[in-house]
DNA sequence: TTTGACATGTAAGCCGTTACATGATTTA
DNA sequence: TAAATCATGTAACGGCTTACATGTCAAA
């Protein structure tokens, strides 16, 4: 009954495990390949939220000896971490999200910046950007004919147009900016 | 000559106080209008990170008399907090970001959701997005004529940008996900 | 023989939020 | 008289990251 008020990486482990029992290590993997880009989890993290949802009973553990690597403890939902699952995707509010950006802190503070600053700033990010829609592309063509796969192929495709956002927001922008920092900074360092 | 390692918000207080002087007060709703939706801040952490800035000697307090408010004390930049916020902004890297996304890993949980409920979540996130439009909009529109305010224009453009993105993507797949909960997830509460 | 995968954890510590605490002045 | 604005902080706590610690097996 006691309703244990639990941080969202809980729930999103439990759903991880949910799909599939596994070790520790194995869900690190998994998770970094599947959810990483819109929650990343550290190792460290995953071995915590383990234990701590097995001493809930919301996960059971099974050692599981192997022939040539360590033993592992496989991980699995209980009843009780069903429900409580089940529960927190039917019933759990969205709560609207501001996650920092320090990219945008730069340009809002740009004045105070060279030119040749904001140009190495503008191309870094839009480097990394075009390698991010690169993965995504890969990602949301290789799930395209597997229609059970749709909801994974969403937020890769959700990861895509994001990114394709930026690339826009670069283009039309990096005119702009740049001529104002021409017109405005002093060299770097000077900026008053 | 010590280089004290700053988490990123001591440096961008140091950024927001540079701009110009103020009290703890008034620096939090500046903070707010300002940079508030790519980093929120909130009152108690201003508080905490001027009293640690004025220690390291990058600000200094002055205590100001009100006639018809209390007391107020107003920080300013010292002349080493200056180059420290200058050294920053000329060499700090970029570190690449990897926001949370609560919506997505629902979105990625969702053959183990209702079609009622995955239709109630896109409604609420566009409603969010549309919302958030309208204020970036705004925003652009006021600072469109004005060049000095180029940089600053410039994050709420990108806001923009975003939640644009964000609706073409709820516009192409709604349909598919909706049709794939129809096809496939069971009632609320029964998944499995 | 060294690198890399496999495997599991502990410990320290900061960052940041939430709740608490206080009090003057103006306006409805 | 209640609520809103102005104003400043403290305390507790949890979340999460980083670094540390250990060990086997396979391949280069």
């Amino acid at each position: 009954m006691a309703e244990p008020k639990l941080p969202a990486t809980a729930y999103v482990v439990l759903g991880l495990v949910s799909v599939r029992p596994a070790a520790g290590h194995e869900l690190a993997q998994f998770a970094e390949r599947s959810i990483g880009y819109f929650f990343p989890l550290t190792r460290s993290h995953i071995y915590l939220e383990l234990d701590r949802l097995c001493q809930l009973g919301l996960l059971e553990a099974t050692e599981v000896d192997q022939e040539r690597f360590p033993t592992k403890r496989v991980y699995e939902l209980t009843e009780k971490g069903g429900s409580i699952l089940q529960r927190w995707l039917d019933d759990a509010e969205l709560v609207p999200e501001r996650p920092r950006n320090l990219f945008l802190v730069r340009v809002f503070f740009g004045d105070r910046m060279s030119q040749e600053r904001i140009e190495a700033l503008l191309d870094e990010y839009e480097q990394e950007a075009r390698q991010r829609s690169e993965q995504f592309t890969e990602i949301v063509d290789r799930l395209a004919p597997r229609p059970e796969s749709a909801f994974r192929r969403a937020t890769a495709l959700y990861g895509l147009r994001r990114e394709e956002a930026k690339l826009q927001w670069l283009a039309e922008m990096r005119p702009v900016l740049l001529a104002q920092a021409r017109g405005e900074a002093t060299g770097s360092g000077a900026a008053r």
